[in-house]
DNA sequence: ATTAGGG
DNA sequence: CCCTAAT
């Protein structure tokens, strides 16, 4: 299926380690082929060969010139496509589910160039899945940002997210100084705006299957990636697979005008023609979501299983062969939360089921809608991505449904935060420090996206509350065994508290009520 | 919009 | 986890 390949560029590209999940590319049995800038000369493969490559139209240009010329090689070429092919449906196990990304050999082969910005240091941001930069003078991966200013080795327990490299995204070596990234110098989140050079010449590529088909163009949104027939999102550092979309009679899609806005490209059943009118027609077949695009976890929270998407490579590259694992995994009841793609709720995390018993909350139980909605907002919204996983969020069944009184009145909610969820949430302590819980949110983990600040800070308080206990009542109560909080993560969690840089006053407090 | 704190 | 007050 998708493999970290499919990142042109990324680290294992090429499928060169197959104990990262590499391997052979792709079956190839494309049926459509289409660049995609954003990702290097990515092709998009799907069924029926002998799509010859022919030279692109010349790119868009870069201000990065290293990837310019970089650049200057990609070479794809729209196939002659068989017309009116019927859709192979995707829900059939017996059909590939995945268009596959090939990447050319060579495609961005030129090493990225230390960036000439006199303020040092100087950064790139992969734009991938979360807000961690890494130092991409040299060393792809060599680090990660800690505080205002500082370039640390990676040190979460050897996290490091293998699959990205500088040139993962060709367009996207912007580079940034701190003085104009974080003028204030008070946040390490040095989110580079994405810009359209970033994705310029982005295509949405559509993949004529049904139900749906997915096409991310990257734009604006971190981390996530669909391709073709419920393809993958990336996540920290690895590449998830994905099922489609469960999604169904939805409006027409909102054109979408600019690539801000068109985070995801969806095409609903137009097929081929509509993939075939792509250049030209493309914005009218495409729906304009937000560009955040999550898939957050299942209602019980029950991660137990998944990679930290932090926590890198091989870990997280398990999924690739083992199907879907970090996002969206079902829990017992059969309910996922994620984005709906489309339509009213574009962009607000909703309880999936994915047998679409719809309407009725999934038996998800975790309807938010009493809390802030962004205002307004009808549908997908043009101007500012919101950064995923903020706040509370609709539900989709709720919205399109009369449940949503009964749902309201639903008292309080319980979702058990996983392990990792936990370890995630220290992580961001460790960096952001305590109270930084919109900050910590800032830092895109997946494994916490379904998690307000609120939550975080909520958590923290909990573990606060464990963590400061007396030895022998840690111990006392098997270190936690309902949480499952190892002792080594209360030693943190407790360091932390301590730490009156990283602990607000919040935590000295704590431990004096405990 | 964020955070702290009570419940 | 929910709610509210205070910024």
């Amino acid at each position: 299926m998708l493999r970290p390949g499919g990142w042109p560029g990324a680290a294992h590209a090429g499928g060169a380690d197959p104990d990262l999940g590499g391997g052979p590319l792709l079956e190839e049995q494309g049926v459509l082929s289409k660049r995609s800038a954003a990702f290097e000369g990515a092709f998009l493969l799907s069924s029926a060969a002998g799509c010859a490559p022919e030279a692109l139209p010349p790119i868009q240009p870069s201000n990065s010139e290293n990837l310019t010329s970089c650049m200057a090689d990609l070479v794809l070429a729209p196939c002659d496509l068989p017309a009116a092919q019927p859709a192979p449906d995707h829900r059939d196990a017996s059909q590939p589910k995945l268009e596959l990304i090939h990447i050319p050999d060579g495609a961005c082969a030129a090493p990225m160039q230390p960036c000439t910005d006199p303020h040092p240091p100087t950064f790139i941001d992969f734009e991938m899945g979360a807000a961690n930069m890494f130092y991409a003078d040299q060393d792809p991966h060599a680090g990660v940002l800690f505080g205002e200013d500082e370039l640390r080795e990676p040190d979460f327990d050897g996290a490091v997210p293998s699959l990205l490299s500088a040139d993962a995204w060709p367009g996207s070596a912007r580079c940034h100084d701190l003085a104009s990234s974080a003028p204030d110098r008070t946040s390490p989140l040095l989110f580079s705006k994405p810009s359209e050079q970033a994705f310029g010449g982005a295509e949405r590529v559509i993949v004529p299957r049904e139900p749906l088909e997915w096409v991310s163009s990257e734009i604006g949104g971190r981390g996530m990636a669909m391709y073709g027939g419920s393809v993958g999102v990336t996540s920290g550092g690895g590449l998830f697979p994905l099922e489609g979309p469960n999604v169904e009679n939805d409006e027409e899609p909102a054109p979408s005008s600019s690539l801000e806005e068109a985070a995801f490209a969806w095409v609903p059943s137009a097929g081929l023609d509509a993939a075939r009118r792509l250049p030209s027609e493309s914005t009218s077949s495409i729906v304009a979501v937000e560009s955040e695009m999550q898939f957050l976890d299942d209602c019980d929270g029950m991660m137990e299983e998944g990679g930290e998407g932090f926590e890198g490579g091989a870990k997280a590259e398990e999924g690739f062969s083992n199907g879907p694992i970090s996002p969206g995994r079902a829990n017992g009841r059969g309910c996922r939360r994620r984005v709906h793609p489309v339509g009213k709720f574009a962009g607000e995390e909703v309880c999936w089921t994915p047998d679409d018993t719809e309407g009725s909350d999934g038996g998800c139980g975790r309807e938010r809608a009493r809390r802030s909605r962004a205002p307004g907002r009808a549908g997908a919204r043009p101007g500012r991505p919101r950064p995923r996983g903020f706040g509370r969020r609709n539900s989709w069944a709720s919205g399109a449904s009369g449940a949503l009184e009964a749902i309201n009145k639903r008292r309080k909610q319980h979702n058990p935060w996983s392990l990792e969820e936990t370890k995630t949430l220290v992580k961001g302590v460790e960096i952001c420090g305590g109270g930084k819980w919109a900050d910590i949110k800032r830092l895109g983990f997946q494994e916490i996206g379904s998690r307000s600040p609120v939550d975080l800070k909520d958590k923290w308080r909990n573990l606060l509350r464990v963590a400061l206990l007396p030895l022998e009542q840690i111990k006392l109560k098997k270190v936690d065994n309902r949480h499952n909080l190892p002792m080594e993560l209360l030693n943190r969690v407790k360091e932390l508290a301590q730490d009156k840089d990283k602990s607000p006053r919040t935590a000295q407090m704590q431990s004096g009520k405990l």
